[in-house]
DNA sequence: ATAGATATCCAACACAGTGTCGGATAATTT
DNA sequence: AAATTATCCGACACTGTGTTGGATATCTAT
């Protein structure tokens, strides 16, 4: 029915990003379809064309990003360097950084981590030969993501005040020897 | 002014009881005030006595969580057993656990988990000698702490399907020794 | 160029929820 | 019995939602 498609893919992309703008700002329960119409240049009622609703919205912009990361958490493990799970999230970020730590941020979608971890999962749990029935499997593969994950977050959120192959060493370090001995390394009691 | 704190005290619990109730099953922004009070068994403008909107109940709420973590996590660490911060939080969960686990959940507070973390940093810092100024080491928190709480949150959601003493004993492993190990103790390629 | 299709605009609607009144009611305290 | 207090009640103005029917303007194709 849409002859037009350049033009309506055009509107969308203009809602999504005035959307996105207030959603780097405030929660999404504090966003007002007008307030997002009106920064992109639209009549309200153009919104209901596009999105039943502003989680629709929201929906719409987190699959696109979890497609993304898909493709390339998968694709860099074929790419035979599939020890380094870390430079690989670190790439991530340096392309999709602003999304992922804001949706992951303080007025983020407390869902968006589950859903990145669904898709890592099996991915990763293929990659290293990790049994899927296994009890223990999924403790670890909960650790390991969160750590990773919450470390690249805070990293980008302080201006990525660390050379980008430093925080992978640190964080494969801590993956292969432990956490204690990060500290110890890194304590006044030296 | 309020000559009967026993009533007042009775009413504001309830309101808290029945708001929790809600955000149990639901996201915040879809909880009304009338839902509440409701439940609760009292007139819609009675709420208004006690809160000054949704959110206020929701601090106050977290704010008493967050005292209970920070008397708890100091506590044992005066209590000589301070290796041990995992078997600790573990602790916590036998009995705030369902608070805990919604609130960092999928309908949770997203800037919950940032509220314990700033908890405990600095309770922790002090209590392994980590140099506050140190950039290594806030990397290092936000590993350890997002993996630990991670992977608690995780064994309480699926009914706790370890033993405590396992779990711990896994976590512990992980601190120490690294994540890799622990995946080839259990991939099936052994 | 003109006719049709299409994207957007507009105004109006019913609805639901908010936060705030002033005052009524009932229960407890003194 | 009188005063105090917690709760109730109805009403208000306000903001935002989602839907409607139809008016414009813009593009497309003949």
């Amino acid at each position: 029915m849409k002859k037009q498609p350049e033009i309506t893919a055009q509107t969308r992309e203009k809602l999504i990003e005035a959307f996105w703008n207030l959603y780097c700002e405030k929660k999404i329960e504090h966003i007002t379809i007008k307030e997002i119409t009106d920064i992109a240049g639209y009549h309200r009622s153009t919104f209901y064309e596009y999105f039943e609703d502003i989680y629709d919205v929201l929906d719409q912009l987190e699959d696109a990003l979890l497609e993304h990361i898909e493709r390339n958490v998968i694709n860099s493990l074929d790419d035979e360097l599939s020890e380094d799970l870390t430079q690989n999230i670190a790439n991530i970020y340096d392309v999709k950084g602003e999304y992922l730590s804001v949706l992951l941020g303080e007025n983020g979608d407390p869902n968006f981590l589950n859903k990145i971890k669904a898709v890592m999962q099996p991915v990763l749990t293929d990659a290293f030969g990790l049994s899927e029935g296994e009890i223990h499997t999924s403790y670890i593969f909960e650790f390991a993501s969160s750590g990773i994950l919450s470390v690249v977050t805070h990293w980008y959120k302080n201006g990525k005040n660390l050379p980008s192959q430093e925080l992978v060493g640190l964080v494969r370090s801590m993956l292969m020897g432990g956490v204690l001995p990060m500290i110890q390394k890194y304590s006044n009691v030296s």
